[in-house]
Order: C-alpha cells, then sequence, then structure tokens
DNA sequence: ACAAAAGTGTTACGTGTACACCCATGA
DNA sequence: TCATGGGTGTACACGTAACACTTTTGT
C-alpha cells in the first residue's frame, strides 16, 4: 500500500515500563520492591514491571502491571521518564518507561504482593536495585517532592479519611523535615478543599483527632479559578 | 548463557525520538516543523524526529537528529515524555520519546534547515500536524512555561549577550502577558546571576540598552546553597 | 489529677506588586 | 528640542514563619 515506508531497515527493540511504588506507613515512606526471577539479573532486587505488547498502551501496561500486584484497578501513577540508554539491560537492547504510582498502604490485596515476594522498604533502607532502577528511585523521589508541593497528589498515600496529624506527618516525611502544625493547618485549610467530617480517630490520643477528606470539587474549582495551588 | 531469560517471547517495536524545536524572535516564539517526507502522511507538517537505532542512547538520537537539522553540536533539550498509545502511529506500533529543545535562532546552519524544508511558525500560527504531534507541542510548551518559572533555561533562546528588554520580552512571549519591566528587573538582578557587560546595545534605542551574560557560576552557586529560584 | 496528643491566634518580617518619572541619545 | 526606548525607587498588601498555651479525655 506505502511505496516507500519509513519503517523498513530501522530497529526494533523491547519496550518495558517499570513502576516506583510510593506508600506511606508508620510515619514513613515505603518503596515496594521484587526479588527478579528472571535472567539476567535473577534474584537481584528490582522494581515491578513488565514488557509491552504490541497491542496495548504503554500507559495500559503499567496499569496491568499495578493492578496485577495490588489487586487494585485504580491506582495513581504518572510517567516519570524514560530510560533509554544503550546500555542499560545487559541482556537485550530494551528501553524502559518509568511510572511512579502511589498506593494506599492497607487497600491492596497482602496475598498478591506477597505471592510475589514483594517486600516494602523504608526509602533510606532500600537496598541496591537491579539496573538503572536506583536512578528511577532517585528521580522518583525528586519527582515527588516537587509535585507534592503544587498537586495535592499526597492524599493518594492515605487512607480516603485521614487526620489532619497524619497529613502533617506524611508532607514531614517528603520532606524529610519538621513543619509547623499551626502554619500548616491555617494553610490547607485556606484552600478549601478538605471537607471536615463529625468523626474522630481515637487510635492515638485520647482526645481524637477529627477526619478529613479530600474535596475534588473544591480543588477542580480551585484550578479553574487559575489559582497557583502550592504547600 | 541464560537458561531462562525474560526476552523470548515478547514483542518487539520500533522507537522514535521527535523534537519539539522551540526559538525566539522578533518578540515572538517560535516552532520549528517539517514537511514529511515518508510514509505514513507524507506531505503532512511534522516534528522532526528519527528511528532510535539499537546501539545508541535514546537521548543520542535526539542530540544527532538536532545537530543534522540545525548544524550545531550543543544544543539545550530535555525529555518531555514518551507518546506509546497503540494506536498512535497508523503504520506500525512505534512509540515516540519527545523531547523539547531551545535553540538560539541565528546561530544555527540555515541552509541546513532549508535544505530540509523547514519552517519556523509563530505558535500560534502552528498548521495541525500529523500524529499526536500536536500533543506534543502543547505538553512541550506547558513545560516550558512551568520550567522557565524555576530554572533560567529561557537563556538557551536568547543569543550569549543579551539585553534586559530582550530578556523581558522573551519572558512575555513565554508567559503570553505583559510583565512590569521594573519588577522584572528587580528580580531577576537580585538573583546576582547576570554579569552586565560594558557594551550596549543602540539596535533599538538612541540610548541602547546593556548586554548581559548569564554567569552560570553563579547561578550553581545558587542552587548549591539550597536556594529555591522563581521568575 | 495527670499524661498525651489535638487544636488554636498573634506578631514580625520579607517578598511581591502596583505605580510614575527622569535619563541618554540620535535625528 | 523632541521623540524613543532604557533605566530607577517607593509605598502598600499579602503571605510566610516564628512562637506558647489551652482543650479534651482515658487512665
Amino acid at each position: 500500500m506505502q511505496e516507500l515506508d519509513c519503517y523498513s531497515g530501522n530497529d526494533m527493540m523491547y519496550v518495558a515500563t517499570d513502576c516506583i511504588v510510593f506508600g506511606f506507613s508508620s510515619d514513613e515512606l515505603k518503596l515496594l520492591i521484587f526479588p527478579r526471577r528472571v535472567e539476567p539479573n535473577k534474584g537481584a532486587w528490582s522494581l515491578i514491571g513488565s514488557f509491552v505488547t504490541l497491542d496495548e498502551d504503554v500507559d495500559s501496561a503499567a496499569q496491568r502491571v499495578l493492578e496485577q500486584i495490588t489487586g487494585l484497578e485504580h491506582v495513581f501513577f504518572e510517567q516519570l521518564k524514560t530510560y533509554g540508554a544503550a546500555d542499560r539491560d545487559s541482556g537485550y537492547r530494551c528501553i524502559s518507561v518509568a511510572q511512579y504510582a502511589l498506593i494506599r498502604i492497607g487497600e491492596y490485596d497482602r496475598e498478591l504482593v506477597e505471592k510475589h515476594g514483594a517486600y516494602w522498604y523504608k526509602l533510606d533502607e532500600v537496598p541496591p536495585l537491579c539496573l538503572d532502577h536506583d536512578q528511577m528511585v532517585r528521580d522518583a523521589l525528586t519527582e515527588l517532592r516537587r509535585k507534592a508541593r503544587y498537586q495535592p497528589i499526597g492524599f493518594e498515600l492515605l487512607p480516603e479519611k485521614f487526620t489532619l496529624p497524619q497529613l502533617i506527618s506524611l508532607y514531614e516525611a517528603i520532606y524529610q523535615k519538621k513543619l509547623d502544625p499551626r502554619n500548616f493547618r491555617k494553610k490547607i485549610l485556606s484552600l478549601n478543599v478538605l471537607t471536615k467530617l463529625e468523626e474522630k480517630d481515637k487510635s492515638n490520643s485520647k482526645k481524637g483527632a477529627y477526619f478529613y477528606k479530600f474535596n475534588s470539587e473544591n480543588y477542580k474549582r480551585l484550578l479553574e479559578s487559575g489559582y497557583h495551588f502550592e504547600l
């Protein structure tokens, strides 16, 4: 059909997608990693990933991987960067589209995770990973920090109902520094993107902390009004 | 050598890289585009790009493309995003790693550009492009705007020696709005990343405007001191 | 009553923003 | 001398950052 096309004579290669999966529990950011079960680098720690097939979108491949491992259909994930060094994979030429994902620890299917031999590591205790996965994690963390300042993605790491002390602790974990609870409250509440619930969480104190949930309608309205969100 | 490897049975595909090339002249942001010379979509307007070969990094491929078209060895470019929809290319499965590049119009080799049939279009007059290239341009512009606020990449679009009125006009073009010259000067000069030269540019006024150049040592020091650069 | 975490208000300071005039020069 | 663009300073508003005490309640 095509007289002169642009494909013939060019090289084909494998395309993979790898997921940097973050979670949050016990006031710590965690990373989900796996012992690799195939050569090359069998046995080494690795991010979870998969090859992209001919008939699926790159993003669908990431979604498939995340669903396989967590059992959750809707997980927040976003493209981080593509790693395309010619020598990045010692086996055969393969580029990887890295995605970072934020999941609510507790909501995913523990069995599924354990079946894959996965472990949650505290971010500062992650062992060396195979290939260029260490670099991916560093880049994802940088991106998470950047992004969390301008967009309320932090909520993806918390249960649907969360308390302000939890939220503060999350941001402290992301930025690795103490925040002033008064100023933090003032700022986040002034944005009008949190809905206060009647219910209290008494698991951490006698007094109990009110639950809030994220109000995405108000957030949308805030964005539409041209507001420059920042935490 | 490997008993069970992870490659066999998986799909291979073409990997391309496409470049969104921005320039700045006559107080306007410009985009460099090309009439496509191969099927599919022969004749349609297109970004410049190329397939990635088996033995080159994805980024090297972008560099190669940019050098071919501009004749310049050192051009600022950065990965934008990877476009990996299964149906994005009507010919054969192909994903594209998009890169955006900033070049100094005037420094590149005009003959090379013309030989390829390239044109500089004002951003708001760009004709429809083939495949998903329109989306790439929109995304690149969003990224350029974001990035220019936090990193001094704007200088990549100006000659080495430039005047403050030129710089203001560049930022006005990027953000599509008037800026207050007094406030802009105050801010940019307070960062100490510009070196004032003795020489004046008299091409736009009788009085003449002082030339400045970007001081990358001071900029590095500024970053190392943990400063949160913002324009 | 006391321990432990949740919640609240004020002030000082720096940064961003709005705004109008003088300067230098070539024609 | 005048027209043109280049360059400067100040006052006010706002947001950020620093800081300490009261409240609630289970034990």
